[in-house]
DNA sequence: CTGAAAGCGCTTACAG
DNA sequence: CTGAAAGCGCTTACAG
């Protein structure tokens, strides 16, 4: 019962081995009646064509690489599920590394990934060198940034619209009537953090009221809940907070809460992301949504797009987010939805 | 910038071809000075040994196939991330295969998988009709179940220990004085969900105090709330809930608490797994630890073993669990930690 | 439509 | 230690 080849396969049906290939290729040309005789000798031996084979000799091994350096926050095993159906209905299939996100991390796994000849790489809460990125490019491997953006625009990204996200909170928050705003923002090694603090500070400054404070929460529960923790225990606390993903305000409202304060009542806290459990009772968190299905739809769809097309210059593409409104921060007369 | 392969290395270095295999391939002969020439070329080129091709040739992928059905139950991210690690450090990658966890859908993939020449197959949350365990066995291919047992053993699994488990809750439970325990199960398609229930229900009927009610959560947030919901409706509800794993038991604590309940004090909740969200303060859940980390490196030891040695007999490993008293469900004297 | 043959980029006996 | 050569299982011009 070991391995079986194209070329037992041909010989039980009695024709050549390169019929046996062609019916197993789309689109070649072969009789009705060669199909069939093959198709049968292959269902009694069990035969699959040898994928590794096959893209020895077409170059297209029909692997994507996917990059993730952490998968803790929710939005990214929804994200991965998703993307593994999609690029399985399109005959793709991924092939996961994991990295630290160090320039050292993403380098090594860069390498690994082309030798892995892969047909296309998606770096997923990653950033990556422009040099890197280049030598990607001139090995002609397409790669798409997920959810993080990248200033000089040589890469293909798929984001949400983080300024804007971080205006509609700020505009939010503002028409709550706070008075005393203050943001723990996403890391600002990433353009996710970067991008959501500038639209917010942005708007609060024209409003004429700036943001009372500003911290850079790493995107770590741990951070976000000493952040929480120091922002209210100064003599003039917040009254509304803006947290840089679901998954720091969901420490926030942790510990707001063992201060014996009411979310939504004493403090406003709004995160970003909508990830499933903002939506459970225990948290029930007012959020900035990104649209997950539709970034992941758009990043296979570029990514394919430049495997069929490695001329095609990369694209920036930004997906439109929605406010959520739920209890954990104070809703404005009219916001209702 | 094209693809640099062994051959454009070995004029450059101004050796043959097979002397450039020799030198990245780990175990083979060659020369000191010979290596430093081929590294030297290597560099400059920027050469990385086409995997696929030696693949093909060695009949080893380095590739091992990941069938996951869900991600929403955060126990399985976490595991996919070590997994991932793990693998790397031992030079192999993961190939992730989604899948609904019917008949269908299993055979189709791993059908896709031998294609793909994977070395082994995990199949995690997912299970498996003996004959097509058979099939890859039969392959060559050796296959580990995680987080799911078998009936007949023909397979490698790695589990917790969860008959064990289900009894340490009961007994934790009675310990407690509660008086009318219910049950909501793990999905009764699967092994995980029967043991902990045959354990759980062995040890009340031990102790004279059979569980009031079982009804099959499906492990589904829906359906366990519904289920929550229906049992505290009764004339005569629970004092105290043993639900199948810790995502069930969150929605379990937000239906009891919308319905006005405080978990610990007017009903009792367990869970089983201690995913990370079990320990955070808006849930703080008394649990069964599945030691993810050992069952993941026994997964990996098992699946390396069996890729070893085809012929290795198939193990189930069952890892001992751990009780992990938060404030959910009350505690007995003598019974904190 | 079909078969014989070359070749994808490697590893691995086989001689030397 | 080293090179020439066969071969892994396919696809794809090339003739017919």
């Amino acid at each position: 019962m070991e391995k079986v080849t194209s070329l037992q396969v041909a010989k039980r049906a009695g024709v050549s081995q390169s019929a046996v290939s062609r019916v197993f290729t789309p689109g070649a040309s072969a009789s009705a009646k060669t199909v069939e005789k093959v198709k049968k000798a292959a269902a009694e031996l069990g035969y699959r064509p040898n994928v590794l084979a096959r893209a020895m000799v077409s170059g297209k091994s029909r692997i994507i690489g996917l990059v993730l350096a952490y998968l803790d926050n929710q939005f990214y095993p929804v994200a991965v599920e998703r993307l593994s159906n999609v690029l399985q209905d399109r005959g793709y299939h991924i092939l996961v590394f994991t990295t630290p996100n160090s320039t050292d991390g993403v380098d090594k796994v860069m390498h690994d990934l082309m030798s892995y000849q892969v047909d296309g790489i998606i770096l997923a809460s990653v950033s990556i060198s422009s040099d890197l990125a280049d030598r990607a490019t001139s090995a002609g491997i397409p790669v798409v940034l997920f959810n993080r953006g990248q200033d000089d625009a040589t890469l293909s990204a798929v984001t949400s619209a983080n300024r804007a996200g971080g205006r509609l909170a700020a505009e939010f928050l503002l028409a709550g009537g706070h008075r005393r705003i203050a943001h723990i923002a996403g890391w600002q090694g990433s353009s996710t953090g970067r991008d959501r603090q500038a639209g917010f500070c942005d708007a609060l400054a024209d409003a004429g009221q700036p943001a009372i404070s500003v911290v850079d929460g790493m995107y770590k529960r741990e951070v976000a809940m000493a952040c929480a923790n120091d922002l209210m225990s100064t003599d003039a606390p917040p009254d509304a907070i803006f947290v840089g993903n679901d998954h720091m305000a969901f420490a926030v409202l942790d510990a707001l809460r063992a201060a014996g304060m009411v979310p939504g009542k004493d403090v406003s806290v709004v995160g970003y992301d909508d990830v499933p459990l903002a939506s459970w009772e225990a948290y029930d968190l007012t959020t900035i949504r990104q649209p997950v299905n539709r970034m992941v739809d758009t990043t296979v769809e570029t990514m394919l797009a430049q495997i069929d097309n490695p001329q095609a210059t990369p694209r920036q593409i930004e997906i439109e987010g929605e406010l959520i409104i739920r209890s954990s921060a104070r809703i404005p007369d009219g916001w209702t939805q």
